[in-house]
DNA sequence: AACTATTTATAAGA
DNA sequence: TTCTTATAAATAGTT
């Protein structure tokens, strides 16, 4: 439009295209402004330049979303509210399959039996028997497992024990020969948790008839090993 | 801009104001056209009226739900995401609860029970247990009216019957008096479902020594009255 | 970023 | 609305 007409086509030259970006720009915005103005009009202006880069005008008694929400509200239709409505479909089915979920829970819990007929009760019994059988085996094992592991540590700390003893007998001659540090307490060389105070066991592990009892009585089932 | 210079305030003509507003805006759309092919731009401008009219310009290559997105994306603020984060906030809370939800269901049927430690296993099995009790307790309850209700029904079919027979003896002097139609199916009296195959009762009531058999053999437990 | 020759937009009128 | 046209404004190419 000056010093030469120009073709309407991309501006190859990327700094040239980049110059007539922002003098375009600001042209356009102050037309856009001009026609707010003096035609008392919204205008809302969003440009994404090619290499990013995003710019504004909004008209001052305006706010973007204002804008927006007519724009939505006159073309009538979506925009995002595929997405919105997508979205709240989502969450209608997710409080129903949670609803059931609960429900499922209640009456594995004994609750809200009312509307189970005989044969559901039935089945749900059974259902809730099996269960309560492999809970108890799985309790079963993991005392059991607590137990093998108690025997390690006991093991363990007779063999620490041996030692402990054998060095002794080694420096009967050097009384002072720095065992004192090795005195330690057992209970922290066996690692209990809380202690301990896991369970209340009563143990006479091969036969060095030791006796181990831990601390604060447990309320909890007190196992006897030969 | 021509024929003399204005000033740039509201046109208070108000034909005059639309007249301007038509050829400005044409004017800038031509011109965001112009940006947008020779800068390889995304442009888009929207444009109410003060009479309300909307007007939209949007770059060919992209549609105007796609330029928003990248502006909510790029200018990173609500609009409408308030509630829109609200939704996902809630969905993603939804589905942890269900997720939580499933896992109790699992560890009350036996399953999942690995991260479980002995106290934990201990009062699932517990809870368990009592579920089973209330569950066992509700089935002998439902059992128990089920059986009230079919001995009410007994004797509705013995009072039917009774009157039968009296009406019969009564009409032995007309012997077609239309009692053919009365003569019904007791079981359909008695409204039982499915035929009268609930449950394979064997009943006893008062002391008439009746003897009711339901249909095929049912594979539910069989229970006598005496 | 500034300059300026030239093109383009447009105000007023028809 | 569209056309015309004198003139204001925008801007391409240059510095």
């Amino acid at each position: 439009m000056a010093r030469g007409k120009i073709q309407i086509k991309r501006i190859e030259n990327q700094t040239n295209r980049q110059v007539t970006y922002s003098k375009r720009r600001n042209g356009l915005f102050k037309k856009a402004n001009e026609l707010t103005v003096l035609c008392d009009a919204n205008v809302s202006i969003i440009m994404i330049s090619s290499t990013g880069k995003l710019h504004e005008f909004i008209s001052p008694s305006i706010t973007t979303k204002q804008l927006f929400d007519l724009y939505q509200k006159t073309v009538g239709v979506d925009l995002w509210n595929s997405h919105y409505e997508k979205m709240q479909e989502q969450l209608r089915k997710l409080k129903d399959v949670n609803r059931n979920l609960r429900r499922e829970i209640r009456q594995r819990m004994g609750e809200s039996l009312n509307d189970l007929n005989y044969e559901q009760l039935e089945e749900l019994m059974e259902n809730v028997d099996n269960s309560l059988k492999l809970i108890r085996e799985r309790k079963y094992k993991v005392i059991g497992n607590q137990i093998e592991t108690f025997k390690k540590k006991v093991r363990n700390v007779e063999e620490i024990h041996r030692n402990l003893l054998l060095e002794f007998d080694a420096r009967q001659e050097d009384p002072y020969g720095g065992l004192v540090e090795q005195g330690g307490d057992y209970n922290s060389m066996l690692g209990f948790p809380n202690g301990g105070r896991i369970l209340a066991l009563h143990l006479q592990p091969n036969n060095h008839h030791h006796h181990l009892h831990s601390g604060g009585g447990s309320d909890i089932t007190t196992f006897g090993l030969a």
